[in-house]
DNA sequence: TATTATGGTGAAAGCGATTTCAATGACAGG
DNA sequence: CCTGTCATTGAAATCGCTTTCACCATAATA
């Protein structure tokens, strides 16, 4: 492995100044084209692990998401990646599979060493995750979720339930039951249900509590909520759900009790997941830009990283969101 | 940050002890017992940076993929993650965003440098490609294609689409359409459309050449070439895809052109995608273990990196596949 | 008793970069 | 001619760990 000395050597000059050369320090004329050619002639690359030993930084980002799996998901890392590459840093990708633990494991290893920053694509946020935040030693980035204090890129899930349920109500008749997640996920749980209870209550068509069901994010969840529902309650007519892929399942769910093709009109969901789309025409859904969100917390990370002028700070920054097929 | 030698000191012993008690050397129980604690007090964990100079070891993995937001890579990086995590390595993604010169990039960038091994998940297989792996510096596993003398961990495309070409040409009466990918990819474009065409001429019905269109992955292209397929033979009754996310789109124009519902019974696809196989009760289709290829990939990998037993060589595993809905 | 092994040990030499520092020469102004 | 800038330069000190090496006990063997 040819090494920075054997470059300078080559070159007549000291390997302080082939550093200087490669970093933009002072150099003449001359010796940065000697410098230039010793090295395509040698095919010297230089080492990131001396480097990143003696500067500190590794330029590598740390990034946590919840399942890897999943069309959101991988939406925003490809927004994440995007960045990233641009602007000259590498992604060190952490799947917890939906183990709270192993994030905050992920936290801990990534902050002590390899990584010089971190994003976090948060599910759910408990007390110990937010000391991990707290005490994080390099800078972090949430995403999905609004926590107080930290900096996050998040969408307003309760503002879109809101107006999600309060469209809803006056297109459907017949009763409304919702399939929602755990409120420990305070943005998909806690806050999707909110908003669209109260959606639908300013609509004037409260939901009944009776109608409520909880899944785990997968389309296997959503149908066999919607199955038991549809026994337990067999006059609900539309099954709203947290998700666009237990929606899915809540859709297999109803074709199988009603018919094929019934389902098609009386799920909702979140997301607006592409394939759900495709297949079905478009059921009504929240529209988010997941792939902004990535491409929005990685520039805030990567600007107080760099040090961009006037761009310095972390802040908490909301995004917005559509209703489509309402 | 707490050093090594910060530890030594405050247990009285040389660097080297500790260092050879975090690495199972030769070290007398009492000393080990006053470093543990020392460790503990301090909270010192050990710089990887200057590990990894040192040893010349970053217990990283770089992975490739051609997308990430795809069910078929985002099952396969899951086993790769899964293993890595459980043998102690991490994984730094590169997502070439299916441009095969980024393909080339990353792997320059991983073999200079930062990481131990790399899992390429192929698509397209070009000299350049051949050579790059050759060349490469560190042990290199393919994923998803079958290349001469590189290790690799695929599927039969041919022989699996030979059965369900045999298959399907038994059970559809009309005309059978097919639409396949670019044929830079040996295995989802060439073997998998020579593989099926063979299966219906081997069951006497053999595949019209000029019901043969052409997608890019996307469901947006199957839906394309569906549409351009109904309206120049309207005759057609089966498409035949190379993907299921193709077959999502050919499905979709399906119905749109023949009514609701008519679609389901009309298309077949590749991958056995979990969404589309809920909504559509099941497509036939073929069904690939991906998680199983990324975990026996990075075994395969990671055995050769850490000299495992009689598992030392990089060698070439073929995988199962089974015919599902057929 | 003389001699090997054998388990333990610390000093010190790297790993390959970056960065400080003092020194240099050139050149402008006085 | 002297002095003060100023652009350039290389020697040398780190960065924090691993690993060789020489060396010391002590136990086992002849």
């Amino acid at each position: 492995m040819v090494k920075m000395k054997d470059v300078a050597e080559l070159a007549g000059v000291s390997s302080a100044a082939v550093s200087r050369y490669l970093n933009g320090g002072y150099i003449s004329a001359d010796k940065a084209q000697r410098i230039k050619q010793a090295i395509e002639l040698t095919g010297y690359v230089r080492s990131s692990q001396a480097r990143a030993l003696r500067t500190g930084s590794t330029k590598l980002i740390g990034v946590i998401v919840p399942k890897i799996n999943s069309e959101s998901v991988s939406r925003i890392t490809a927004g994440i990646g995007q960045v990233l590459g641009r602007r000259g840093y590498q992604m060190l990708l952490a799947n917890t599979d939906n183990a709270a633990d192993r994030e905050l494991e992920y936290l801990d290893l990534f902050q002590n060493h390899p990584v010089d920053g971190i994003v976090l694509v948060a599910t759910m946020i408990t007390d110990e995750h937010r000391r991990a935040i707290d005490s994080c030693r390099v800078p972090i980035v949430l995403i999905g979720q609004h926590v107080e204090g930290a900096a996050c890129v998040y969408h307003d899930d309760y503002e879109a339930a809101f107006e999600l349920g309060h469209a809803l109500a006056g297109r459907v008749d017949g009763k409304i039951a919702y399939i929602g997640v755990t409120e420990e996920d305070r943005a998909a749980g806690y806050d999707r249900r909110r908003g669209f209870e109260a959606g639908l209550r300013a609509a004037g068509n409260p939901l009944d509590a009776a109608l409520i069901r909880l899944g785990s994010f997968t389309l296997d969840s959503g149908y066999g909520a919607a199955r038991e529902l549809l026994s337990a309650a067999p006059d609900v007519s539309f099954i709203a759900c947290a998700t666009d892929t237990m929606a899915a399942g809540a859709l297999r769910a109803i074709d199988e009790v009603r018919g094929m093709g019934e389902g098609i009109h009386r799920v909702s969901g979140f997301g607006d997941n592409a394939f759900l789309r495709a297949l079905t025409g478009g059921i009504p859904t929240v529209h988010y830009g997941y792939l902004t969100s990535g491409v929005e917390a990685t520039n805030m990370l990567l600007n107080t990283l760099d040090g961009v002028e006037g761009e310095s700070g972390l802040k908490t920054l909301k995004l917005g969101h559509q209703l489509v097929n309402v």
